[in-house]
DNA sequence: ATAATTTGGTTTATATTATAAACTTATTTA
DNA sequence: TAAATAAGTTTATAATATAAACCAAATTAT
């Protein structure tokens, strides 16, 4: 009948940043922030959660002197959105 | 960019429950339990809370001797489900 | 007849999750 | 060189989901 959803996806914040990463492919921790509206905090325990699952990869690299996180959605984090997109619509279609 | 998302469909039975409610115009507390494959515990918990916020109504009635809880979806929930599957668009449209 | 089971739930306790506040470290700017 | 800003992380708290425990009435079994 319903599908189950993903509980990694099924989140406001979580969903906005793959959401974004799936048009992007690339986005720094910052722009992801401002684009999300989310607090730094809140931010760095959801990409933690992504990573962890593999959904996304984090690079920690520079930008001249400042610290810059890079995030990229992985093959596996593109098919679990897929995949929840997919098991939405048993809940959605009328 | 990212619209909110009513937090009271935002959950898995919830929406559940709201779609069946869509598609049936009212069903049962035993049928929607089967159906959601939740336990009464917390079917009774998240009716209320639908319930509470205007989007179902129910009617505490019998059926023979037995109590029978009957649910029907109201039109604020038929609103505010459009309007989730609305905001849901933001976060899926690549 | 009465004990056990089932039906149809509700209440309450617990586990999980989301979220922000507080903190850290390094870098600019005043 | 002191204050402010940038870029996060860690930790504490608030909210939420979920199931376990419970209750009352009806049915079935002994």
């Amino acid at each position: 009948m319903f599908q189950p959803l993903d509980p990694l996806l099924h989140s406001e914040l979580r969903l906005s940043i793959m959401s974004l990463l799936i048009s992007a492919e690339e986005a720094e921790f910052p722009y992801i922030k401002e684009q999300t509206g989310a607090t730094a905090g809140n931010l760095s325990v959801q990409v933690d959660k992504l990573s962890a699952a593999g959904y996304i990869e984090v690079e920690k690299t520079f930008k001249g002197k400042r610290p810059c996180t890079i995030c990229r959605i992985t093959p596996a984090g593109l098919k679990a959105f897929e995949d929840y997109v997919e098991a939405l619509k048993s809940y959605l279609k009328v």
